[in-house]
DNA sequence: CGGGAACTAAACATGC
DNA sequence: AGCATGTTTAGTTCCC
């Protein structure tokens, strides 16, 4: 009994645990598609998206190279193709298709490397690619950019003849843009990260936004020209005018061997850097892995931590490491990650509310979560050891409401903790203590003596007494929650932004199916006006709807540990009415004296 | 700073 | 006696 207590805390406590392999990728950056109003996987967006475009820039190659191959057999009589140049005679235009070829291989091998990439983000889960997936706010506008992309490519083969025409300088300026245009081109990240990424080509592909542009604007956002200096990697030189830097591009930084020989330096920065996102990335994914639970975890194995339920374990384990709890060690938009990876808040898709959700941690970085995302909320607590936000109390209510009868036994209530929340697979003699508790002294919790024993019932008029207190008509809550919303804001619109710019795939988990940050914000506004509406009409809990509290949800951006004290996560409530019948198999938890009785 | 709420832990009672 | 259930108290933390 009380013993019970005592050791389940203590074999718990080494709780946290540094997952690298395996299970649920928490980790997310969220999609910016923002209104979904489906209930399908959040995931990926951003991801599909980021492949999409790769696949869009590998199309683009292959036309350019066939737009290349064109010109040259219109060109070079006899020259069938750059692999037949062995026999001609001009040397020159051996060099040319020697040096088209070798950057082609070169090219082929980043894409495949970026490729690799993508998809080993894929089979880790980070990414998912949902086929006919809607797009998203990224992905129309790639796709719209191919025809002006293949028009802009046209232009470039043309106008690359015309100049070669009247310069002699043959195939120089058109395959090294059409090569390095293609290399920066499958993935925007790179030419990010590498403005130099683009050639001397007069044309600058290097968005989609710019290929959009008319020519003059290109020629002001040329990524090798800035400031009246040609950035050129070591060259600076000073060219008064866009003019003059066109000229001293086409003089100094024509295709030579000089040139070519850069060109592939900067190629292999591009690597090198690519290589090293992909590492960061590896990290980012192992640091958030180890801060989160991974649902395949072995059930033997010491509970695993996450930020929100890091603490969750037991008072002593807490105590004895007071700051177990890393602090999500990124950068000043870091807490997002948290966050976004987060479980997402639950809200109920059954006609029951919740109810107050948990005090403490929560209500400060609580954000709301859409109504949207509750199959995979679901589905994250049961899988995920992740304290829910919701207080007991509301837990409670919700187990009994879900009920048909409306009423529960003790053991029932148990067996729906368990059921539908991993978390309350482990330390049961503390919660399940905190479960009679808490029906004990709650007055809105009446036992009601049945034929087969005693069952619990909700007095929701009892019930709703205690809510307002919570939130309804509590400015102050309103304000926490738009405090929130502020909070969420801006890190969205950055990473929104950052996106936006960088077409960076963003680490999804489809399994988990937690909500992006995209749906994030847009949950926090629609939770928020829902908040608004629900604090302007009189709270009645018979609407189906859920109480602001209930919607708001912790997004765990804690920029400090928890207090190991506290050792609580947020309780929230999987509401969805279906009890997962596969939930058996996972009943054996330690001490967990769950009966078969299940409902 | 105080009060209220929530949580944890624990003691105790009761019935099977 | 052991266990499940139920009640109550105490202490702590957090928020308002």
């Amino acid at each position: 009994m009380m013993q019970e207590s005592g050791t389940e805390t203590k074999s718990n406590g080494s709780a946290i645990q540094n997952g690298s392999s395996g299970g649920n990728h928490l980790l997310e950056c969220g999609s910016l598609r923002e209104g979904r109003s489906n209930g399908e996987a959040p995931a990926v967006d951003v991801g599909a998206a980021d492949l999409a475009h790769v696949q869009q820039q590998q199309a683009l190659q292959v036309a350019r190279q066939l737009l290349l191959q064109q010109q040259q057999q219109q060109q070079v009589s006899g020259l069938k193709s750059p692999k037949r140049n062995d026999k001609q005679p001009a040397l020159q235009q051996q060099q040319v298709a020697t040096q088209q070829l070798a950057f082609q291989q070169q090219l082929l091998q980043m894409q495949q490397l970026q490729q690799q990439h993508l998809l080993s983000l894929q089979r880790q889960g980070l990414l998912t690619i949902q086929p006919g997936q809607p797009a998203l706010p990224l992905q129309p506008l790639a796709q719209g950019m191919i025809p002006a992309e293949l028009q802009q490519l046209w232009k470039e083969v043309t106008s690359a003849h015309t100049a070669e025409e009247t310069t002699g300088n043959n195939h120089s300026s058109l395959d090294l843009t059409t090569t390095c245009v293609s290399s920066s081109a499958p993935s925007k990240t790179s030419l990010i990260m590498n403005p130099h990424a683009s050639t001397n080509g007069q044309l600058s592909v290097h968005t989609p936004k710019r290929e959009s542009l008319s020519h003059e604007e290109h020629s002001h956002s040329h990524p090798l020209y800035g400031h009246g200096v040609c950035k050129w990697p070591g060259c600076e030189a000073v060219c008064e005018d866009f003019q003059s830097f066109l000229k001293h591009l086409n003089s100094e930084h024509a295709l030579d061997d000089r040139s070519t020989a850069q060109c592939r330096v900067q190629m292999q920065v591009v690597q090198q850097l690519e290589l090293q996102l992909a590492k960061d990335k590896e990290r980012l994914q192992a640091m958030m892995t180890h801060l989160h639970v991974k649902s395949t975890e072995p059930k033997a194995a010491p509970q695993p931590l996450n930020l929100v339920s890091s603490v969750t374990l037991s008072k002593s384990a807490s105590e004895a490491s007071p700051q177990s709890l890393p602090h999500t060690p990124t950068t000043p938009t870091a807490p997002i990650t948290p966050v976004t990876q987060g479980p997402s808040v639950i809200t109920t898709t059954s006609m029951h509310t919740v109810g107050p959700i948990r005090r403490r941690y929560s209500d400060k970085y609580n954000v709301p979560i859409s109504s949207a995302d509750i199959a995979q909320n679901q589905e994250f607590y049961k899988n995920a050891e992740v304290r829910p936000p919701f207080t007991y109390a509301s837990l409670i209510r919700q187990a009994i409401l879900e009920s048909p009868e409306k009423q529960l036994t003790l053991n029932e209530i148990y067996n729906w903790f368990t059921r539908m929340f991993a978390y309350f697979r482990r330390n049961a003699a503390t919660w399940k203590n905190a479960v009679r508790h808490n029906l004990s002294l709650h007055k809105c919790f009446v036992r009601v003596e049945n034929v087969k024993g005693a069952v619990w019932t909700v007095d929701e008029v009892e019930f709703q007494k205690r809510r307002p207190q919570k939130i309804s008509g509590n400015p102050s809550l309103i304000k926490n929650m738009q405090s929130s919303h502020a909070y969420c804001t801006p890190l969205n619109a950055a990473l929104q932004a950052s996106m936006a710019e960088n077409s960076i795939p963003l680490y999804t988990t489809a399994s988990m199916g937690n909500p992006t940050l995209g749906n994030l914000a847009s949950a926090i506004r629609e939770e928020l006006n829902g908040a608004m509406e629900h604090t302007n009409s009189n709270e009645s809990d018979s609407s189906p709807g859920r109480s602001p509290m209930q919607a708001v949800h912790p997004v765990h951006v804690k920029e400090e540990p928890l207090d190991p004290e506290e050792a609580e996560g947020p309780l929230s409530l999987v509401t969805t009415a279906n009890h997962s019948p596969d939930f058996d198999h996972d009943r054996d938890y330690e001490d967990e004296p769950v009966n078969e009785d299940m409902e």
